[in-house]
DNA sequence: CGAAAATTTGACATGACTCAACTGGAGTGG
DNA sequence: CCACTCCAGTTGAGTCATGTCAAATTTTCG
């Protein structure tokens, strides 16, 4: 059940056979029905999430009910809402699963204790962040400089076991678009083709 | 020259004496002329780059020659192209100076030496990009539920100070539209007033 | 002062949105 | 197995925000 979390820290840095038993004993695994939320805006992140199996999608709700989708997580991702995790202010994010999933959790305490007994942790999470940074700097980059069309199709070849998965309804919000207009982009897509 | 850089080590982590020693050994003055670059596309970003005095613009070339803005620079801030820096890849970015400015500026080997004589460091940097995730995450919502002109007010109630120092094409370029509509968009909110 | 850059303004084009209707499949209950 | 509903997806018509191209005006700075 922690293997995939286990490789996850292995391709960063590495661990002892007794630093591995610190970091197993830290997780708790939880399984969640699909539709079920896993956090919903209001509530204070109280754990990083990172996924085994599964689906979910991490929203907003925009000032007239429409939904941003800002990330999605499939297995072997980690989830959450940072900022409230850190600061302890109520989240504005929902994260819904789109299928039944699995993760392992980690609470913000045993999240300190596990960076004073595995100092190289913090290592591997600032290398988890600095990636997931630069992941957000170019979607903000495409975000300025690609019409939409172009943005879906960066969005297919890099995702290309989304878009199995999921809907274009949730990935025209992820786009920054109304499902409308992404259906109008994909059949022009296909003419051109 | 270093207090503005301990300073900031102090607003996250603490640090002996011998601790601010090190750190202080490591990094490097450097001065640059207004309009002068200090990263240019193509070239790898061999620094992270501390702002002492003066301002700074890292943005990307589109395909049509549009300037896309990633990021401006004021005194106390980070920059630099962390993808290009850890990787070694080219750049993608080019960091132009808007007016004259004044760095403090550590390479990756000192960097990494850095992190094995004080890891503390290690936290001080998780902290820091962590930040600067979360700015990055806010900035995408923003894109996505925000029309033009109330991005323009949220730049500018944030970044009260850029305002006087940063033209209004390069804002343009930041929020991802063209300074004729930013010029429209400032007349319509000039009349709401 | 004079050249270059930034800003503004106008006219028009276009991409994306809204509202609304329609289609087709998935699931549900009789 | 059929009738029904629900939801995602598609399509059409009209509107609005923003882009493009061009020109006028103002500001900056050598």
């Amino acid at each position: 059940m922690f293997e995939l979390l286990n490789a996850h820290f292995k391709k960063h840095i590495s661990l002892s056979s007794e630093e591995e038993e610190i970091c197993m004993t830290m997780f708790r695994q939880k399984k969640y029905r699909k539709h079920q939320y896993i956090l919903q805006e209001g509530e204070v992140c109280r754990y990083e999430i990172f996924i085994l199996k599964g689906c979910t999608r991490s929203y907003e709700i925009g000032p007239n009910g429409q939904e941003h989708t800002l990330q999605f997580g499939l297995e072997g991702w980690w989830i959450g809402d940072l900022y409230s995790f850190f600061s302890g202010e109520p989240s504005s994010l929902n994260i819904d699963c789109l299928e039944a999933t699995e993760v392992l959790q980690i609470s913000k305490n045993d999240h300190e204790e596990l960076y004073r007994k595995v100092p190289k942790i913090e290592r591997y999470f600032r290398i988890l962040i600095q990636n997931a940074y630069v992941a957000a700097m170019n979607r903000i980059s495409s975000n300025l400089s690609m019409p939409a069309i172009e943005r879906y199709r960066e969005f297919i070849e890099r995702y290309p076991d989304m878009e199995q998965r999921i809907s274009n309804n949730q990935i025209a919000s992820y786009l920054g678009i109304t499902p409308q207009s992404l259906s109008r982009v994909r059949s022009q897509n296909q003419k051109k083709k």
